[in-house]
DNA sequence: GATTAAAACTTTAAACTTGAAATAAATAAT
DNA sequence: ATTATTTATTTCAAGTTTAAAGTTTTAATC
């Protein structure tokens, strides 16, 4: 690239490499979940979201966490629940609130997921090593995009 | 993060990073667009594509272009179409193919529309410069998942 | 030239997603 | 105590997205 390419452009085209970087890569991943794993990227994200956090989640908690809209998660875990994956259970505490968890079953499908899922990861990024790793986290996470809520 | 802290646990954050700040961008620019443009992204998408390419495009062309499906890219088009910002042109050499392009209301449109989000973009990455935005870019580019075509 | 295979696009069904409206319950203000 | 506001969730309509099936046209093979 030119050296006068000014700066706008630059982050014009780093935010075009961003993007397609994450759809070529979801892409791949959700074949890959429907091929193998028979579920999808939503389900699967749910599922990692709700079993990363030990305790039961607020539906408020769940969608917050995830970037997703409210009604969304409902529509997701409404599809859990029906195939016993998840459970929801209505709060002691506060009587608007709903908490829910991954069944027994629900565990057992994601431990596997996650480990295949981990595996693609690693494919993804094999060609980095832990400095440049630790480099391009932090440079993702000097961005105004980054916002710093739930930064693992 | 501790110094012992595998490579594979890394290269999983990393990729949560990433995809939260793409996430997280993009409902900041569907909120951007719906507020202040009355558009979605997708239809950016397209339309940006569109212009980009300067010379009409093939249907297979332009879902290939945005990592959609061939059939995702017809229903774009046909909202794009009924707005009249967008228009199919049978192909004369080979009479499935189907060419589209903006109209001249949809470059228009989208003039306005490419100078506001080159301004939302500008925002996200103000706190890196050319040398950091460069190796960003560079980083990004030596994953698995940034396949060769159409790289800018 | 007829048949078969491949390609381009559209249609369809199901899942996903959002934003807004609706419901229900807790909290605050009077 | 009553009313108003806020909060948590669900429901709904419209749009987005995929994968698969269907249509039309072209190319290849015989």
């Amino acid at each position: 690239m030119s050296d006068k390419t000014s700066l706008s452009q630059r982050r014009l085209r780093t935010w075009i490499r961003l993007l397609r970087l994450t759809r070529r890569s979801e892409n791949h991943l959700r074949e890959f979940f429907r091929v193998h794993h028979n579920t999808t990227l939503p389900r699967f994200d749910v599922m990692a979201q709700l079993e990363r956090n030990k305790k039961p989640m607020k539906m408020s908690e769940l969608s917050k966490s995830l970037l997703v809209s409210n009604g969304n998660a409902t529509t997701v875990i409404d599809r859990l629940e029906k195939d016993g994956l998840a459970k929801r259970t209505p709060a002691k505490s506060d009587r608007r609130v709903v908490e829910v968890q991954l069944t027994d079953e629900g565990r057992a499908q994601f431990e596997i997921q996650a480990a295949a899922h981990e595996a693609e990861i690693d494919k993804l990024f094999s060609d980095l090593d832990h400095e440049e790793l630790d480099a391009l986290r932090d440079m993702l996470g000097r961005t105004k995009g980054d916002g710093d809520d739930d930064v693992d």
